[in-house]
DNA sequence: TGGAATGTTCGGCT
DNA sequence: AAGCCGAACATTCC
C-alpha cells in the first residue's frame, strides 16, 4: 500500500485526533510486526502522551512525552482511528479518549519504540519534496539503474514502485537508464516530475489500488491518474503504444518503450 | 497452481 | 566497493 503520498495522507488523517492523547494500554499479537518483547513494548507505552504525529519517508513517527513510536506500514499495513479489531489486527492502542488500531495481513509492517531517533529512520536519504535540485543532481552521479536508485530509501526517502514508475514516465526516462548518464536537462525533468506527481498524489489522498485507506477508512484517488503502473498492455496515454512491464531491481516495472528513452 | 503484490534487509557474488 | 541478485518475512488474490 504505502508510499510517501499514502503515508502522508494517513498522518494528516490521524494527527489532530492523536495529538495530545494519552496511551492507556496496548495489545500486540504479532512477533513480526512487533519484534522483541511485546510485553516490554506495552510497558514502555503505557501512560505515554502523544506529542506529535509526523512523516519521514514512509515512516510514521509519533513523538511521545518520553521516547518515540515509529510505525512502518510495509505492504499492507493500515493505521486506523475508526472501525473494529479484526483477524489481521496486530496492534490495539487504548487511548484516554479513543482507539488506535494497527491492521496488517502480510505483517511486513513494523511498530517500534526507541528512546531517541529510531535507527532505521536515521539511514534515510533526503525528502523528495524538500531536496534542492543541486543536491538531487549531485546524488544522481552513480552507476545504478535509475529505477533501482529511486527505490533506494537511502537515496531519496519515500518513493516506492508506483511513484518511481510514474515519475520516470512523466520525465520520459527509461527505467534502465544509468543514473550517472542523465544530462542536466533530463535530471531536472525527473526532479520536477517526482515533486509534481507526489504533490498531486497527496492532493488526491494517495493511490488505492487494492485496499489502501487512510486513518478514517477513506480511499485515495490517484490510481485514476496512473499512466503506467498496473497498465501493462494498455495504450500509452501519450503515443497509444502498449505499456510494457519488465523486471528491474526485482520489482515489476511499467514503462512506455516509445516515450521513455535511455 | 504458481506467481505476483504499494517494502525492507541481509548475505553472497562480481 | 558499489551494485546486483536472490531469499526471507506472511497473506491474499487471480
Amino acid at each position: 500500500m504505502p508510499e510517501l503520498p499514502e503515508v502522508e495522507t494517513v498522518v494528516r488523517s490521524v494527527a489532530a485526533y492523536l495529538t495530545g492523547r494519552r496511551i492507556v494500554s496496548t495489545r500486540f499479537t504479532s512477533r513480526f510486526v512487533t519484534p522483541g518483547s511485546r510485553s516490554k513494548l506495552a510497558e514502555r507505552l503505557a501512560g505515554r502522551r502523544i506529542e506529535s504525529v509526523k512523516r519521514r519517508g514512509k515512516f510514521i513517527i509519533m513523538a511521545l512525552d518520553r521516547g518515540t513510536l515509529t510505525v512502518h506500514l510495509g505492504m499492507t499495513g493500515k493505521l486506523l482511528v475508526e472501525g473494529e479489531a479484526g483477524e489481521h489486527t496486530h496492534g490495539v492502542f487504548t487511548l484516554d479518549d479513543g482507539l488506535l488500531l494497527y491492521h496488517d495481513p502480510r505483517q511486513f509492517g513494523r511498530i517500534e519504540f526507541s528512546e531517541g531517533a529510531p535507527p532505521r529512520v536515521a539511514r534515510l536519504g533526503p525528502e523528495p519534496l524538500e531536496i534542492s535540485f543541486d543536491e538531487f543532481r549531485t546524488r544522481l552521479r552513480r552507476k545504478a539503474k535509475i529505477k533501482a536508485l529511486l527505490l533506494n530509501q537511502a537515496f531519496l526517502a519515500g518513493l516506492g514502485n508506483i511513484y518511481a514508475d510514474e515519475s520516470l514516465f512523466a520525465a520520459g526516462i527509461h527505467p534502465l537508464t544509468l543514473a550517472g548518464k542523465l544530462t542536466d536537462a533530463r535530471a531536472k525533468k525527473l526532479y520536477l516530475a517526482i515533486q509534481g506527481i507526489l504533490t498531486h498524489a497527496i492532493e488526491l489522498g494517495g493511490s488505492s489500488i487494492s485496499d489502501y485507506v487512510n486513518g478514517r477508512g477513506e480511499r485515495g484517488w490517484f490510481q485514476m491518474e496512473h499512466r503506467v503502473y498496473g497498465r501493462e498492455g494498455q495504450p500509452c496515454a501519450n503515443c497509444g503504444r502498449p505499456i510494457r512491464k519488465i523486471l528491474v531491481a526485482q520489482r515489476g516495472t511499467h514503462y512506455c518503450p516509445h516515450c521513455q528513452k535511455r
